[in-house]
DNA sequence: TACGATACCTACCACATGGTAAGCTGTCAA
DNA sequence: TTGACAGCTTACCATGTGGTAGGTATCGTA
């Protein structure tokens, strides 16, 4: 099966503006990685926020419908909430663009607000902050608190994501590997401690 | 007291920088900024990647003079475990230009490798995980587990600054305010939760 | 008073950038 | 057979970029 030209655009565009960030990143390099001339991926997109606008977008909506999946499963609260947060996890370790790309999103927000970067974070945190809120452990803290929560959950499983690079270049391969091997245990084991009644 | 020139260039770089990223802020920008020509930076510093060494390398030995303070406190480990996690956040978010520049060093270090985004993160790290292996519950799982936790609630903490924008867009002034309130508390939850005996 | 250094400035440059305009080529429906 | 359109191309352009060269004004010091 081949890709469209387009979407080619828009594949080698998430992995160039992961990597290198929006304004690090040229159109030309961009179509260059594909053969083509700038002027090709301008007939498709008309212009470079377009165009990032097209990543953006692509990337929201897949970890959306990824995330619905795991949001079905009928456990009990406590382990809906647990798998969730590690779907995530796997979601942004195996998608490390999309990882990147989201926590540069974050970063820029302020600036240019494309404003898709709030919005799967938005549906996202709600769902789980509705689960969180389900466990007794958490319930009576109020709903601002349950954000909170979640919220060092995601960035346990974001930042870490993210930082791939910089801890093998601290700490060596082999540390690094296997750091990454018990990170999911560890990220079980934070939320169960938590989720203990006090 | 009036701050000198070149410090004024530091300062303003790191703003900048911290906004918009290395390659969306232009040096003309920064000087302007300061009612300056570009050609005045350059005086200073030479060229852009200098003056940004720079800010990266005050921004590191400020965190770095800063968390050994904390270091030389003589509580428990637990508890000193504990509070250097949460002076790390309140330094976060204290700073937020520091917390912005370094989540982006974090994601552009494979590519225009600085190093200097390890450098902090190094030390300070091991300084954590050496700090987390006197703690029992911890010890006995070995460096990179504990590294895997330790790095969680720097995540935790970390990614949690850097969202602040993009929070109150999400959920408004009101909610991410008592979130900010609560975040600390629940930040300690957090860690005490997963240090208690299973 | 002369000298050198510091702290800037204007002028300039080569080059990369995002984008426009216009054209060429193949496909496919009328 | 023609005409429209998709999918590109070359040519071109205005603007912004980091950086160089060379100047001027100010000031502490010999």
């Amino acid at each position: 099966m081949t890709t469209s030209t387009r979407q080619q655009f828009v594949l080698q565009a998430k992995k160039l503006f992961a990597q290198r960030g929006f304004y690090g990143t040229s159109i030309a390099t961009i179509a260059n990685a594909l053969g083509l001339t700038k002027q090709a991926l301008l007939h498709y997109f008309g212009s470079k926020e377009k165009l990032y606008g097209e990543v953006l977008l692509q990337i929201s909506s897949g970890l959306l419908t990824e995330s619905e999946r795991t949001l079905k499963a009928d456990h009990q609260a406590t382990e809906r909430l647990s798998d969730l947060v590690i779907a995530h996890y796997h979601l942004l370790m195996n998608d490390d663009d999309s990882a990147r790309l989201i926590m540069r999103e974050l970063l820029d927000n302020e600036q240019r607000a494309e404003k898709a970067g709030s919005w799967y974070l938005a549906s996202y945190l709600n769902a789980l902050v509705d689960t969180a809120m389900e466990i007794e452990t958490i319930k009576h803290l109020g709903r601002a608190q349950a954000l909170a929560f979640i919220y060092q959950l995601l960035g346990a499983a974001h930042y870490f994501a993210v930082s791939q690079p910089t801890l093998e270049q601290i700490f060596g391969r082999a540390l690094s590997k296997q750091t990454r091997a018990g990170y999911e245990r560890e990220l079980r084991n934070l939320i169960s401690g938590r989720l203990r009644p006090m």
